[in-house]
DNA sequence: TGTCAACACGAAAACGTTTTCGCTAAAAAT
DNA sequence: ATTTTTAGCGAAAACGTTTTCGTGTTGACA
């Protein structure tokens, strides 16, 4: 086994300075011909490559990014990630995750244990309990000391930094019009709590494209599930609501959810309870994953763009830091939703 | 905008030396109770935290784990990485990842990059490719150059590391028997083409079931399906392939798939040929995801215990880094699989 | 008064780079 | 023959830590 090699190693086998070996590897002209293709061809022969950590010390820069995401088992945040590294890879950058886990402890350690010199600077995704909580110090203070962040989806307003969002309320809207346009007349909402950022915005849209169609919202066609349920195991209690609501609406003909497995399980119900999809009842589900392209019916979806957001962001953190002049010019990116119409409407 | 405070700023300040302060930090009992307080107050104040890259630096230690899988929109290693991070950072480590997109060169340039001081070792599952051409020097040199890797699920033998595989034989064995005791008399298997370990495992797991019921395997039922197809929207030129095996094979009452996706797209294909599941045709999936949970009906699996895996391999690897003596004993761990009925099988 | 611990702190090395500056010797210019 | 230039190389600082090894000052004790 032999370990790496530093240029302290070569200057001593070769009896020349260290600074000698540096300049001789860059190719500098202070050293002789003679010198430079000895240097280099030892360096070769020992496989020679320069220590990466000794590199950001010295340059004060890590050539990484850091991502916090609430939840890694999720193809909208695998996507997403895929598109940041794609992009930082392509620029010389390295990506480092952390997990939230939804939880605004871990958010906080996973920034602290990052900040510290490890990175040059975040994306991330915001936890849903410190949304809940609406605690962002550890946001404002990241960014005071001078590490940029670039937030997407879900995102807070009132932190000053670069963004990445797609127009949740355009989205929804589109996707609930072209619900109405097909024919629905009771077209229902499977939604979060209004704390989820995003939620509450999904269900703006679907308010503005009922007012659009001027139908007066009915409240029991919201509903609102506690997030709670989907943790795990409890899915049958999210069952269990969405029938009472086809219960107790005998009418619903159309059904728009805030994400995939809403809609799916939804779906799921619909069928169990008799309905046809879509000649009696359609449904259109935010998020495009895996779920909504091979369920049966395949679902009409919202694509989000994870990749492509992924990239965005990526983009806008490295210009960032690689941008000489510091005009704190913060950007916010809007993604283009777009309906992916498959057999669950007509 | 205050940037991150140094040893070196807090002792100017307080006009002690550096070596003072980095003591009083640590509460050494050099330091006299008033410095130690004075200085603790004032790195409070400023908010001081240790720069994680000189400390990297000193230690020659990173804290770091690189981890190098061939995708991550994929439920199974997502599984793993969450794993992998859960212990990782209880045991206080972060988690780089690399991607190699199933792609040799983006795999060897990962681990060039990573290796250069910036992790302290590697969890890695193969790509494809790699595994098609079959070279393995980089994985050789990185291990000869004293950075241990633990290797898991797509693994290769004659690389003397630690690994974490599952018992494929084992668990497509399990699986196919429970087709056969359940009363299929023509089990057809839709695989991978040899290259794919793990689909050469499985294929083989399926003869030694077959074997077990006395049954000649019939390789009109085995279909090895190329890779290229399901990259995309190739899906549907797969599903004419299934449908093909259907037609020239009417008696097939029971079909293994080596993956979730393979097995959904089966089941979707019978149905539409009007063959009822579970009554007439029972379908069983390698590997547990999404898709099978939610699908219609629910799809039988064998579980791979993704996350079971991460955190394993995790735990072998820091074992391994934060082992004293140079036992080059290498473990591989075997997961259980576990096979999760549904309603795809009766 | 002189010796010795105990106490409190600082200097410096080390981790592996890059880079600035200086130095020496030879070559060129005067 | 003397000065200037230039080529080729080395010393040292810097990045931010931790740690070892001094070193000076005190107080106690003989």
């Amino acid at each position: 086994m032999k370990k790496k090699i530093t240029l302290k190693q070569i200057a001593r086998e070769l009896d020349v300075s260290i600074s000698t070996v540096s300049k001789a590897l860059r190719d500098s002209v202070e050293i002789s011909e003679d010198t430079r293709q000895k240097v280099q061809a030892f360096a070769k022969l020992y496989n020679y490559r320069p220590n990466n950590i000794a590199l950001s010390l010295k340059n004060r820069k890590t050539k990484t990014i850091g991502v916090i995401i609430p939840e890694i088992v999720h193809h909208f945040f695998s996507k997403v990630i895929r598109g940041i590294e794609l992009v930082a890879n392509k620029r010389g950058y390295n990506v480092i995750i952390g997990l939230s886990n939804e939880s605004f402890d871990k958010e906080v350690i996973n920034l602290q244990m990052l900040a510290n010199g490890s990175i040059d600077g975040f994306i991330l995704s915001i936890a849903k309990e410190t949304l809940q909580q609406q605690d962002y110090h550890h946001f404002k203070e990241t960014i005071n000391q001078g590490m940029p962040i670039v937030m997407f989806d879900r995102i807070v307003n009132d932190i000053h930094c670069d963004k990445v969002i797609i127009d949740d309320v355009k989205g929804s809207k589109k996707a609930v019009s072209k619900l109405l346009s097909n024919g629905c007349k009771n077209v229902a909402i499977i939604t979060t709590k209004d704390y989820v950022s995003v939620g509450k915005l999904r269900t703006q849209g679907y308010l503005e494209a009922l007012e659009d169609y001027r139908i007066t919202p009915d409240t029991d066609l919201i509903l609102k599930v506690d997030d709670e349920l989907v943790s795990e195991d409890h899915l049958e209690s999210l069952e269990k609501e969405i029938e009472g609501l086809f219960h107790t609406n005998k009418n619903i003909d159309g059904v728009f959810a805030v994400n995939e497995l809403y809609a799916i399980i939804a779906m799921k119900v619909a069928r169990n309870l008799g309905m046809k999809i879509p000649d009696e009842i359609q449904f259109i589900g935010f998020t495009d994953g895996v779920l909504s392209k091979h369920a049966t019916p395949s679902l009409t979806t919202v694509n989000q763009h994870g990749q492509d957001m992924g990239e965005k962001a990526a983009g806008l953190l490295i210009d960032n830091l690689e941008r000489e002049a510091e005009e704190e010019q913060y950007t916010t990116i809007v993604i283009e939703t777009e309906l992916v119409e498959r057999n669950s409407t007509k």
